[in-house]
DNA sequence: AGGTACATCTCGGGT
DNA sequence: ACCCGAGGTGTACCT
């Protein structure tokens, strides 16, 4: 990886067009192929200015005295083009990074419907699952349960439940209940957080929202014990 | 901004746990606070493996010889918490960079509402603009319109139309239509590009699709030009 | 290759 | 502060 402190101009002309005016930035290289800019303060925090992920071809024009003055990074058989206009090099370094990253990740939202899965009241009162990943035409819904009366409910799992995820589980209902046996089938949108606006159109569907708690599913605090919460 | 490449172990625990074992990796210290942990390959490309928004408070615990030991990278008011053990230093520089950012951009969504706005013809024959972001209580719609017959049509604008945004202009539809003098109102969606998929459910649901040119838009070519394109 | 769904999405605009 | 929509979203998974 390539790392040059560096006072620039950037334009970059693709999917859409920007500018630059000069100022210091980073210049990131990886040694995947991937290409950044970056800024301090001022814009995003956590995203470059500009970038190009790979593959990418790197041109560098270096002047009579050594000194890089141009980088152009184009992207393989597409026309995105990032041009870096170089007046002034401040700082550079190259490393080489380990790339056996395996970056080990818990408290998705697998782990929501593996939970769930395990658990299904808490979804609703008497469910119990019969199948995870039951399939439908277009595509495979959470969870698949019944309840006390042998009726069928499609939940739908989210971490954060928007408008998206009401659409969603109405799309799934609509080609479940083609099935006669399932005809009656109801829908039930389980999530960490449902927002106001799923809510709303949730209940004009008729399909259900419940909130659940991950440490409860866990089965690290008590469900009684939220109401003593701050 | 600091940058430093360091053989390291992090851990993350907050919204989610993650955990890397020991291996080099650079460490990108903000000046306005953001902290990130960045691959070389093996991860994503443009996305660090960890990393931490501002405002935060970084503790450096360094050993008796001087040398770096420890980052602890933690979130005012909040248990988010990252933790860097270093086991080595390779490099280590810190430079002033620039915030005067202003990154310009060209060719977003809100520069064709714009086009469509000033040139409604597009979107329909005959159509002129009633309104801009017409509300509706659900949000507002990009256009309102009226054609040549004195309907109403409602324009939902996108970069690439998918099958959420048939979804999103058949909700507003559904609202609009709410009151009498609007109940005939038809819905157009206009986009660059509209996928297989959004058009088959638009024509299901009497949406009408057009694809847009923004070049022909900012006149900067000839519509008929484009029967000759590639 | 194309479509779908998830993300510590991030980020900006509005209320 | 929260809600909502757009993104050069990126990325993995599946057909």
């Amino acid at each position: 990886m390539r790392l040059i402190v560096a006072r620039c101009e950037v334009s970059y002309v693709g999917r859409l067009t920007t500018s630059l005016p000069e100022a210091v930035r980073l210049l990131m290289l990886k040694a995947d192929g991937t290409f950044m800019v970056w800024a301090d303060g001022g814009g995003p925090n956590v995203k470059p200015l500009n970038w190009m992920t790979p593959p990418t071809v790197v041109d560098e024009q270096v002047g009579e005295d050594g000194r890089l003055q141009r980088l152009v990074v184009r992207k393989r058989r597409l026309e995105d083009r990032l041009e870096i206009t170089v007046s002034e090099v401040l700082s550079e370094v190259e490393h080489q990074l380990d790339a056996q990253a395996s970056l080990e990740k818990e408290g998705l939202e697998q782990e929501l419907q593996v939970l769930l899965a395990a658990a299904p009241q808490w979804c609703g009162e008497g469910l119990r699952l019969v199948r995870r990943e039951w399939p439908t035409d277009i595509g495979p819904v959470d969870l698949m349960c019944r309840d006390g009366a042998d009726d069928w409910i499609a939940v739908e799992i989210k971490r954060i439940a928007t408008i998206d995820a009401v659409e969603q589980l109405t799309r799934y209902l609509a080609r479940i209940r083609l099935d006669p046996a399932l005809a009656s089938c109801r829908g039930v949108l389980a999530a960490q957080v449902v927002k106001p606006q799923a809510r709303v159109l949730a209940q004009a569907r008729g399909i259900e929202c419940v909130e659940v708690d991950l440490e409860v599913l866990r089965g690290e605090r008590e469900p009684d014990l939220r109401l003593f919460a701050a």
